[in-house]
DNA sequence: CCTACCGATCGGTAGG
DNA sequence: CCTACCGATCGGTAGG
């Protein structure tokens, strides 16, 4: 491991717990031992960790749809496949999805726009799907970006309560959401 | 309007804009065409802002929640009514909201571990309902702490999309939430 | 990788 | 409700 991978992930671990605001740089050099003034000969600013963060994650995910899309499979073949991608990643590295989840309003205008417009595509893309599924007359007729959000909002939360050491791992949890998702709560 | 009122309610429009740790006292005193130095005479310093508006709302809602356990309905009915009764808090003030569900992380340790165990036995009370459903026969035989966290992300993700001057109001987007989470998204 | 340091900004208080 | 101000802390740079 490099000092700048060691550098990003304690700072990345600090943010979790702290917030990215609440995160100085003073807070991430002594945590590595170093003084603060040093962490910039291996990372360019502040802002470049949650950017890099951000940003990884976002192309992490995108990579995942697009791998659904290639493939000629119905909606709810595609829907397993998306849910499960999209909780692969944000399972991957804890303390890198909860800067990508909450602490990305704190880039810098041009790159807050950029990532809104790169999440606003994802979001696009899911859509897609909940609308191919109504086409084929497997799903049922309702707002596609209302069922879209609440999907969306429903993975990304796994993010809060997921521990790697628990007994539910990201396949099984994938498993019960696309299975929540589409059949609900109740019996038939 | 009170002028403590004018202030919380403008702290609270920042806070939502631009994070809690973002907003600085000058900020919210610009707003409002004061010194900064005069905010004090009106509160107490800036936590209160934070705490008041955190404990507020966990309050809303647990209020709404006894009123659905003060009844004798079926599982279903409750879980209805307690969305119901969850959105319409939700909605009420959006940027009150975005203080309870994203910035509670900052209140200083005695409170937010009193904040989280509010919103433990909240969870709590949600999730008992889930497991009526089971006992009466009505509900499929799922986790029900992972389903109460997957339904309840979804319900406070409405804060991050609900626009009051949009199309669905906080009953119809209820509404949806129940077909949504009773009977899922494919037809059968 | 460090010492030394900068200008800016923060939450908050004293005293009127 | 204001002026004046405090000590603390911030992200970051110069220069070695």
């Amino acid at each position: 491991m490099t000092r700048r991978q060691e550098i990003m992930g304690t700072a990345l671990g600090l943010m979790r717990n702290k917030g990215y605001l609440n995160t100085s740089m003073r807070d991430i050099a002594s945590a590595v031992n170093m003084e603060a003034a040093s962490l910039y000969n291996h990372i360019k600013n502040k802002e470049e960790i949650l950017t890099n963060t951000c940003f990884g994650l976002a192309e992490a995910l995108e990579l995942g749809i697009k791998d659904v899309n290639d493939i000629y499979f119905n909606a709810a073949e595609k829907l397993k496949m998306a849910i499960h991608n999209h909780i692969t990643v944000i399972t991957q590295d804890l303390n890198a999805s909860h800067l990508f989840i909450h602490e990305w309003r704190h880039l810098s205008e041009a790159m807050r726009n950029q990532f809104i417009s790169r999440r606003d595509s994802y979001e696009k893309e899911f859509r897609d799907i909940v609308i191919l599924g109504f086409e084929e007359g497997e799903f049922k007729d309702v707002d596609p970006k209302f069922a879209t959000l609440t999907i969306l909002a429903s993975l990304n939360w796994v993010s809060e309560w997921y521990r790697p050491q628990g007994e539910m791992q990201p396949k099984e949890i994938a498993e019960k959401l696309t299975q929540f998702i589409l059949s609900g709560l109740q019996k038939n």
